[in-house]
DNA sequence: GCAAAGCCTACCAATGAAGTCGGAATTGCA
DNA sequence: TGCAATTCCGACTTCATTGGTAGGCTTTGC
């Protein structure tokens, strides 16, 4: 029950986007490099968001990526949704297809409990809070 | 991040056991005709909640498998961890290796939140609640 | 002593994760 | 005008894990 390096990348690319392309975009290179993830497959990454809104392109000499939105308003939660798809750990759930026991096994009762855990974790920090706690931190060790 | 199956067949396995194994054990082809496992699968998942002391086994004929302790006293966490290993999401965790950027990155702080909404959530449910749900359910039903 | 069971190890196929590669198309700037 | 920086796109490879099978040995109740 791991998180792939997917959302784990995703994560990273989303935070140095706020923290760097307040002002200029960020080309991949410069992300790559900065949050240490090969630059070919951060590229596909970013493909990812971009197809999900959660980031703009800028194409071109100087261009680069910035947040389609501000990180206030964008989730780990919508990150990881859209880089790994439904966050919902057994495909029971997601499919909505009912188990051979009919009328719903008690076991169901417990990944819906584990999906909604993890749900309320993941939607309940923003980009922002991510920003405000680096920046706290920072400020603490000097 | 998906659970893969050895955990929810686990999980089905052990709540079996904690139905039906109350007074005679239950052979592994009884389980795996209740839930629908593969036979020769889960005498190898069977053979981990053994070595992680879940489940006790009688060998020889009229033999099986029973719970190794009272159905109050086994998380579905105990049993997930022991199929899936470590729950935490991200190696980073784990290994307790620092990141390249020192000093903690700030989705580090992510992470831990994440791991301890899941660990909150799969340690305070016992089989013995899932037992209750199961025959709260079928008293309704009727 | 036979048959019902657990126990053990090796093996296999399919899948997905992680990453690479090559080459377009776009665009700022000298 | 053309070069270089950059995004965009799709195919390919490699590797580990998952999910499962097969076969044979050991233990033990009846």
């Amino acid at each position: 029950m791991k998180l792939s390096t997917r959302g784990r990348y995703g994560i990273h690319a989303m935070f140095d986007l706020a923290l760097y392309a307040q002002d200029t975009p960020q080309p991949i290179k410069a992300i790559a490099e900065r949050e240490a993830i090969p630059e070919a497959y951060l590229e596909q990454l970013i493909a990812l968001l971009r197809k999900g809104e959660l980031v703009n392109s800028i194409r071109g000499a100087q261009g680069g990526y910035m947040l389609a939105k501000p990180a206030g308003d964008i989730t780990v939660g919508q990150v990881l949704r859209t880089l790994e798809g439904d966050l919902s750990i057994v495909s029971c759930l997601a499919g909505e297809d009912v188990c051979a026991k009919s009328g719903g096994c008690p076991t169901q009762a417990v990944w819906k409990k584990l999906r909604d855990g993890i749900n309320q974790v993941v939607d309940s920090i923003t980009l922002q809070d991510m920003i405000d706690d680096y920046e706290r931190m920072n400020a603490q060790g000097e």
